[in-house]
RNA sequence: GGAGAAGUACCCAAGCAGGUCGAAGGGGACGGUUUGCUAAACCGUUAGGUCAGGUAACUGGCGCAAGAGUUCGAAUCUCUUCUUCUCCGCCA
């Protein structure tokens, strides 16, 4: 969300942005929200002196009781009525307006970064670097699925019985694997200095309509029944959520945390859960980066953390590349944004095995995070990053580590928490 | 899950038979006096947040866990929710 005095001031600008992401349907509710802006203060400044004049009223009305002049303040009593019915209209049309430019303020997207590139869709997301050889081997590189199965790694007949598709059992050496991945993200996160946490898995209602918008929790959020309580589709809602409505000392930033949780996605919608094996499913496990920080350090912020997501990935020998959102395919919320696509030898293309967002202030308004400043406060910038998601990064892993004879090399850095095995299979 | 008690500013805490209460009193923090320095003592300052109006000084609204209600008027009364503490029950 952005500043609406931003639309006020400078209108041109909001519009400009919206031109950028070609959502050009958008255009009227700058008008329109500059329209219902006006009316929002004009009836909030009737309301506030129609406020205004009731409380010295009542003030009169409580010094008169004092003083024991019971009919004088009757008198005074009786005339305040016609006051009320107009308070209460006036009152009645503040609310109104108000809510009907948070629902536009709402749709209008966050300005974008000069850098990013313009472009209508997904298809015009642009490579921004490569990182590592992408080798395709001279031998055949099965379904990450099958590669599992003959491991003995993974039962999905089990899973389908018990839960249905989109679930997995894990088992052996590939769980041990998933573990193993995990358990070094969480350190390796540590070691550039992040503060571990394991959040609640399970957020209230109010505040996962904070972190996303009503059709995200539709596509996305798993209701507990008879709870207020939602399973969270990412740790970043946990981890934001705990910053809603907080002030924080300048000297508490950068706040740099790594968050461990299971996510649960329903994956309702575009994308649904099409295709056996752990590419798209309703449960995984991730390590997170989340960094809140003053305005001026975000952008900095932002190249680091993709960057520990590159390294992240190099260290277990990887290729990656990262993929910058063009404006078009940018969420309404970010100001920049980047996707880290692992190589799959099998496909012989790059996939999404992570996404690095800068939300810019947009977040923190919308929640009140702020930052207490020597001359007042002033909003703190969002950032998240994955480090890594597995099983999905599985995929990338067992296919980029395979052998001719069918086993899996396990990499240095993931060898101690492997029981020192230098491969499985 | 059951039964009680409580949530007031940075912290502790008064107010709770509704009206000079935006809120006593401490503590802390900050500034000053005294002092070679520190401590102590004394004097003083410090109410957060947010929205609107105004070039500005400033003015006004909201705000005593959150939300709703009663009332001319609510920290104070009613209801709902959340949180904390104590006891009982259950449980990794």
């Amino acid at each position: 969300m952005i500043d609406i005095r931003l639309i006020r001031k400078d209108p041109d600008l909001v519009r400009e942005n919206i031109k950028k992401k070609f959502q050009f349907e958008k255009l009227p509710l700058v008008d329109e929200v500059i329209e219902l802006d006006a009316k929002y203060r004009e009836a909030k400044l009737r309301s506030d002196n129609l406020r205004s004049e009731r409380n010295t009223i009542s003030k009169q009305i409580g010094t008169l009781m004092r003083e024991g002049k019971r009919e004088e303040a009757e008198k005074i009593k009786s005339q305040i009525g016609k006051m009320a019915k107009q308070l209460e209209e006036s009152e009645r049309l503040e609310k109104e307006y108000f809510e009907k430019v948070q629902e536009i303020m709402l749709q209008i997207p966050n300005i974008i970064d000069d850098t990013v590139p313009i472009g209508k869709d997904d298809s015009e997301n642009v490579e921004v670097e490569r990182f590592g050889e992408p080798v395709v081997p001279d031998f055949e590189i099965p379904y990450h699925v099958d590669i599992m199965e003959r491991l003995d790694g993974i039962d999905l007949d089990s899973s389908r019985k018990t839960s249905g598709s989109g679930f997995y059992y894990l088992k052996g050496n590939i769980a041990r694997l998933h573990s193993a991945v995990l358990s070094y993200a969480r350190d390796f996160m540590i070691d550039k200095g992040f503060t571990y946490y394991i959040p609640p898995f399970m957020i209230r209602g109010n505040v996962v309509s904070g972190v996303m918008s009503f059709t995200e929790m539709e596509n996305m959020m798993y209701k507990i029944e008879g709870e207020d309580l939602y399973l969270i589709g990412t740790s970043e809602h946990s981890m934001i959520g705990k910053f809603i409505d907080t002030i924080l000392d300048e000297e508490s930033l950068p706040q740099t945390l790594t968050s461990y949780s299971p996510c649960f996605r329903k994956e309702v919608g575009a994308h649904g859960i099409e295709e056996r094996g752990v590419y798209r499913i309703h449960q995984f496990e991730k390590q997170e980066m989340v960094v809140v920080c003053k305005p001026e350090d975000s952008k900095a912020w932002f190249d680091k953390l993709w960057q520990y997501a590159v390294e992240f990935f190099r260290s277990l020998d990887i290729p990656v590349r990262v993929l910058e959102c063009c404006s078009g395919d940018l969420a309404d919320l970010k100001v920049k944004s980047v996707d880290v696509e692992a190589w799959s030898p099998r496909q012989q293309k790059y996939f999404e095995v992570g996404s690095c967002s800068n939300l810019g202030d947009a977040q923190a308004r919308r929640l009140g995070i702020r930052i207490k400043g020597k001359d007042g406060n002033y909003f703190a910038h969002t950032l998240n990053n994955t480090v890594v998601a597995p099983p999905r990064m599985l995929i990338a892993f067992l296919e980029n580590n395979l052998n001719k004879d069918g086993t899996i090399r396990i990499p240095e850095p993931l060898r101690i928490y492997m029981g020192g095995k230098e491969f499985i299979g």
